[in-house]
DNA sequence: AGGTGTGAACACTTTCACAGCA
DNA sequence: TGCTGTGAAAGTGTTCACACCT
């Protein structure tokens, strides 16, 4: 479909996305680029941009039907599809990422857990996913049709473990650990780094920047 | 000190720093910008002109002196101080973050907790740190000298206790909650939001772009 | 009037390529 | 020789300003 879309693009996306969601759903309801753009702490111009380059589905004079945006957004962000997720590493992060029951709302489904402790094998989390042994993962991506896996587990592990995911067919890496992953071409990685974010406030204070959202 | 530092460049230098700690630390050892954009996932000339921003601390035909370099950025991080950091919302994700001891020792020291939970408040987390009533924000954020707040809430609390927060003092706002959040002039945001990655990550997904790390 | 869609101007970042020092 | 430091070039992303539609 789209050429070049840039990384800042796609995470405005999913921001307008999720203020849409939470306005009331008053059908017929239609919400300009200026109000998006305050919402979302950009400028309207930029929310008009990112939209247009997808297509042109506002009405002059009136602002972009609210109901049929977030349809258009969710078809953009690809998020009618189920994505199905493994959760690698049943630890701190992994549980709090589990128990945060609102990806499966999302569109972004666990469909299974594994960890290497022996202690966590075998149990079963919220009644329902059983923690797998991280030696079967090649076997569990496969019998699950895994698309996504979220690498909660610690730097040391997180590299040989992400290259069996991907061997086994994982396509998407969602990271948590707080290394560079090397990944062969067609598989997309995210980071998630909290000491990074902190470390990057930390600067902002000594420096004394700009308000800066991130 | 420095002018116009892009986010992106403050994200590399957080990034080099644990590279460099990641490392064998022989006394005297050096590392030159291709090792790290290496590690790092980057150019050797985005290495260099990163660094560059801040002085020239190589050695012409050596390289970096590894010690030397860590302790550099950690200066220019901001990292020589322990920030005080105040986590507001002991569910989840708080105590994911207050169990991953390794803020502390990367200079980030929570020195408060809060919730509004009854059934929270008062019990002591780590035999440490006693989760506190949200009502009584101001006067721990005073008590503690609070810099830094982690936002760890509800979306629907954020946007105010943000404000207590920064009325009482606090400089920095690390915000986990799914909206934008309005500061003013002087106070700093970092976003963490896993659920904008993982629609990143579908985006990527659906549309076949590059290996993107992120 | 009100608000979108977009080329063109501008600002910012990354890459290149090479002079210069150890 | 090896590798840094850096201007200048190339490439990207953002803002402006206005034609155009309702």
């Amino acid at each position: 479909m789209s050429r070049k879309i840039s990384d800042s693009t796609v995470r405005r996306l999913s921001q307008y996305l999720r203020i849409l969601e939470g306005r009331e759903k008053a059908v017929g309801a239609t919400v300009s680029s200026t109000e998006l753009a305050q919402d979302a702490g950009t400028t309207a111009a930029q929310v008009r941009k990112d939209l247009s380059l997808f297509g042109s589905f506002g009405k002059r004079g009136l602002g972009y039907g609210a109901g049929d945006l977030a349809d258009r957004l969710r078809g953009i962000l690809g998020l009618e599809k189920v994505w199905r997720v493994a959760l690698l590493g049943a630890g701190r992060i992994g549980s709090a990422l589990f128990e945060y029951g609102d990806f499966r709302r999302r569109g972004f489904d666990i469909v299974a857990v594994l960890d290497n402790d022996p202690g966590k094998v075998g149990s079963r989390w919220s009644g329902a996913v059983e923690v797998e042994d991280a030696s079967t993962l090649e076997a569990v991506v496969e019998r699950e049709s895994v698309d996504v896996v979220i690498v909660a587990v610690p730097a040391a592990a997180a590299q040989s473990l992400t290259e069996r995911a991907v061997a086994a067919g994982a396509r998407g890496i969602l990271n948590f650990a707080p290394i560079q992953l090397r990944v062969p071409d067609g598989v997309s990685v995210q980071d998630v780094n909290v000491v990074t974010e902190l470390e990057a406030l930390s600067f902002d204070l000594t420096h004394r920047r700009r308000t800066g959202a991130a």
